[in-house]
RNA sequence: GGGAGCAUAGCUCAGUUGGGAGAGCAUCUGCCUUACAAGCAGGGGGUCAUAGGUUCGAGCCCUAUUGUUCCCACCA
């Protein structure tokens, strides 16, 4: 026996992983004998190091994943990473801007090949750092959004969805990062308040007959006005509709229009209209069939159709214009207003909402399907609020604009023939044009949305489009864990392509949690600098502290903050299981340990047992609801409160006692206890519980391929257990009564006690009284006049106790004690005669309840009565 | 504008179909008791945000209010 004094992760964690890999018990594979069990990881981004919210997430995975593979299930975590396309992109560009370089300089291919070795370098950092965790993933599937596979899958979907009319090409406002230089889908696009202003510019009428004010938080965008509108039903201007206004500092001539879209309300009440510019505006434009004027270049800088002001970067540009307009006598006014501005979730630089040809996915076929799935619980929310904002989401979706113009990702399988203008939507690059068979055919330059690929994950990566035994076995997946922030970018995503494509859900269960944010309860982030690196307190504490720190407590879908103080007492607890440990297996050393079946139990054994049964049934009963935050707490409270601070403590009188039968039973109840206690926790603390697992006398392999304990009825034992408790009382109130006196507890003390019903108990559990409460001797007698001397006094239900404890008695402060607990009997007997006297409940309330009360309210005054008789032998 | 979460001990949070308020940390007291001072024993500390309602009974269900966090929409 090795096993150092304290818990020393380090020592053992980086073998155990290596063991387990080596041994391929994370691998799966179909097996028909077994049931499956699937979960597939949201795959980390290539450019990512590993956080504390991959972390949780890994955890919870990684504690269902080993719970199920422990109950039987052919149990697989698939594993793989997200080539993240704009992410990844910004990182090469950076990179290359140290060597003075820019995309252009190294051409698609040059760039490409560098993205390629950034993958080869850096993408598997993270899967590195995911092993550290303990992450049980079989790695030899570990996927690549970018792999064949995944790109196979791709090109299927997308040739699919636009054979049916599904994916399209057309000219609509996007968002449109000029930092990224390409268009964002919306849910790219973070909006945050912004202190800004409106600029109320008037705008003046071609037969000189004065102005209209309109207002903007966009003045630069004005060069790209077509139209004035006001509301049709306006009256303050249906006599100016159809005249016509100078544009200023364009000198174009522009309508006033009149569309329902303007609130009479708001500001002047008329509105400007920029087709190229704005979504709302846009549509204002096709109905009134106005022309889309674009100001504003991919980089954000203002066009040729800017006039003078081309070339200028947008908000330079609207310096400009503002001046201008005040030279020329449009500025009105300017006022403060806080407007949301878009920013690109990537890089937060600010969108521009622009008009551009861009790929479509017509949402509104698929998401019907998708929302009936959620409705009909094929696939659950847990918590199950969150279907909430899932159909919210769902039922307000617009199309989806996929095309991004960058190099890093799925290249949009779309090719034009340069001959006849076609557009060809094909698997393979087409050799000739299907329409007129021309050879000049190029394929589009953009790449498709990273989350484009990611949709498909949980099938893409089991082998489709081909039907491959995998996919026939594992797929659909069993559960998806992710945090809440990714519901709209990555869940719904998958639910609808799913089932368009498979035509079954990706997943039956959806668990949701929160975020950690640090210790003050803020997010964690770079730019707050308030990030800690899960390596770091690995490193500190080990991976089983820092996993116990993050998923003890929490429940589902609520943030959680970390704390080192957190960590520190889950390593405190992983430092007690460690010792508990060392204990058992110390004392074990050369015994044989007999199987609990040969042993013969005591009422502590039973009670533990007992214990031990209840926190099997916790623990599964949790697991199943996805509650892993309660079944940590009960296990917990199990190994501390009742294994280590009590079943512990009463085995020594045995073990360090005379009798070896007795001890070789203690003994086979003790690893008995601990090895199922141990198994209950290696979900949630894989390493501590392997390493100790593999120290114990009866050792047979590795505890991740072990049987999860089962709850057993025949474990309650209720009787002895409560004869247990009966007897543990009377330790802690033993205890309780020197304390209180100021008496050591180490000071043996004598202790009197009145019983009719816990003596054979008493007598049997003698042991266990005298070493646990510090007592000398158990004497039984009939009452308070058999005790010599000064003593304290204390009413059980059971049993009264009476302890001699000489000149540390006070009398006076005794009596009051007394006084005082008869007080609170009072109010115990008061409350129940209420409750018993109130016909609502004696008529309404379960049997068991009022039953229960009577019997209290019985054993309540005999307690009275005791007491009142103590009380009157202290006085006389 | 729409929606959601949260509000329980000094702090961080549990509280599983409504049936006598819990844990960890912190604090106080006493202990180096041969598994563990990363520990042991004991104690103090809560009108469960507020106001109504339903119920025999509410931390839990309903309504309103206040505070707080977040998501969606994006009125120029």
């Amino acid at each position: 026996m090795d096993m150092p004094k304290t818990y020393s992760p380090k020592e053992f964690e980086t073998q155990i992983y290596e063991k387990w890999e080596r041994e391929g018990y994370f691998k799966a594979q179909p097996n028909a004998d077994k049931i499956p069990f699937t979960v597939v990881i949201p795959p980390p981004n290539i450019t990512g190091q590993l956080h504390m919210g991959h972390s949780l997430n890994h955890t919870l995975q990684d504690s269902i994943v080993r719970y199920k593979r422990m109950q039987g299930y052919e149990t697989l975590w698939l594993p793989g990473t997200d080539h993240a396309s704009i992410a990844t992109e910004v990182k090469i560009i950076e990179q290359m801007a140290k060597e003075g370089l820019k995309k252009e300089d190294v051409g698609r291919e040059g760039f490409l090949e560098r993205a390629w070795a950034w993958k080869e370098k850096y993408g598997n950092r993270i899967i590195e750092q995911i092993k550290h965790l303990g992450s049980s993933c079989d790695w030899s599937r570990l996927a690549f959004t970018m792999d064949e596979k995944c790109s196979k899958a791709v090109k299927e979907v997308f040739v699919n969805l636009y054979n049916k009319g599904l994916i399209y090409q057309g000219s609509k406002i996007i968002n449109w990062c000029p930092h990224c230089k390409t268009a964002l889908s919306d849910a790219e696009v973070e909006y945050s308040e912004e202190p800004s202003f409106f600029w109320h510019l008037r705008y003046p009428f071609k037969d000189g007959s004065g102005y209209i004010t309109v207002a903007t938080t966009r003045p630069e965008t004005m060069l790209g006005d077509t139209a004035v509108a006001v509301n049709p039903t306006d009256e303050r201007y249906s006599h100016l509709v159809g005249k016509t206004l100078i544009l200023p500092l364009v000198g174009s001539e522009i309508p006033v229009i009149a569309d329902a879209y303007v609130d009479k309300e708001f500001g002047s009440g008329a509105v400007k209209i920029t087709p190229a510019h704005d979504p709302n505006d846009f549509e204002v434009g096709l109905r009134h069939d106005l022309e889309a004027i674009r100001v504003m270049s991919d980089d954000g800088s203002m066009n040729e159709r800017a006039g003078k002001y081309c070339g200028m970067d947008r908000y330079e540009a609207r310096k400009a214009i503002v001046e201008d307009l005040k030279a020329c006598g449009a500025l009105d006014r300017i006022e403060p207003h806080a407007h949301n501005v878009g920013h690109c979730y990537r890089c937060h630089n600010a969108v521009e909402p622009i008009i551009s040809k861009q790929w479509f996915v017509k949402m509104e076929p698929l998401a019907k399907p998708a929302i009936d799935a959620v409705r009909k619980h094929k696939v659950k929310f847990t918590p199950d609020r969150f279907s909430k904002i899932y159909f919210n989401w769902m039922e307000n979706i617009r199309d989806w604009c996929i095309s991004r113009q960058l190099w890093w990702g799925h290249r949009i399988p779309a090719y034009y023939c340069d001959d006849c203008g076609a557009v060809m939507v094909e698997k393979e690059t087409p050799k000739v044009c299907s329409k007129c068979g021309g050879v000049h055919i190029r394929q589009d330059e953009d790449v498709l949305d990273t989350w484009f690929s990611s949709a498909l994950w949980p099938f893409s990566t089991l082998g489709y489009p081909d039907s491959t035994a995998d996919l026939d076995y594992f797929f659909p997946t069993d559960v998806l864990v992710t945090a809440y922030d990714i519901i709209f970018f990555w869940v719904a995503r998958m639910i609808f392509s799913s089932l368009e494509h498979t035509k079954r859900i990706p997943f039956k269960d959806v668990l949701i949690h929160g975020i950690v944010r640090d210790a003050e309860g803020r997010k964690m982030s770079k730019s707050l600098g308030n990030g800690i690196d899960p390596l770091e307190i690995i490193d500190e504490y080990g991976a089983d502290s820092l996993r116990f720190s993050l998923i003890n407590g929490i429940s589902a879908g609520n943030d959680t903050r970390f704390s080192k103080e957190k960590t520190e007492g889950a390593r405190n607890f992983m430092n007690k299981i460690w010792n508990a440990s060392r204990f058992v297996i110390m004392n074990c050393e050369g015994h044989d340990i007999p199987d609990i079946s040969e042993c013969k139990l005591t009422v502590a054994d039973k009670w533990i047992i007992s214990k031990l049964n209840t926190a099997v049934r916790n623990v599964t009963a949790n697991m199943e609801k996805y509650e892993m935050g309660l079944a940590c707490a009960s296990l917990y409270d199990f190994i501390w409160s009742d294994f280590c601070d009590w079943y512990i403590e009463l085995t020594k009188p045995v073990l360090y006692g005379a009798d070896e039968t007795k001890r070789r039973s203690t003994l086979g109840v003790l690893v008995y206890v601990l090895k199922n206690a141990l198994k209950l926790l290696h979900p949630f603390v894989p390493f501590i519980t392997e390493e100790i697992y593999r120290n114990l006398p009866d050792c047979d392999g590795s505890i991740m391929v072990s049987a999860f304990p089962k709850y057993d009825s025949k474990h309650a034992y209720r009787k002895d257990a409560a004869n247990m408790e009966a007897v543990m009382e009377i330790i802690k109130t033993v205890r309780n009564i020197k304390a209180q006196v100021g008496a050591a507890a180490s000071k043996k003390a004598q202790l009197f006690v009145v019983t009719e019903t816990l003596a054979k108990v008493i007598n049997n559990c003698r042991v266990y009284i005298e070493k646990l409460a510090g007592v000398s001797e158990i004497t039984f007698v009939s009452g308070k006049d058999a005790v010599e001397g000064k003593i304290i006094s204390q009413v059980l239900k059971e049993c009264e106790l009476y302890v001699p404890l000489g000149e540390l008695v006070d009398t006076e402060k005794e009596i009051a004690r007394l006084k005082a607990e008869l007080e609170r009997i009072n109010g115990e007997i008061d409350r129940a005669t209420a409750k018993l006297g109130n016909a609502g409940f004696v008529a309404k309330a379960p049997k068991a309840l009022i039953d229960g009360e009577h019997e209290k309210l019985v054993k309540y005054r005999e307690m009275k009565e005791k007491i009142e008789a103590q009380i009157n032998e202290f006085i006389s």
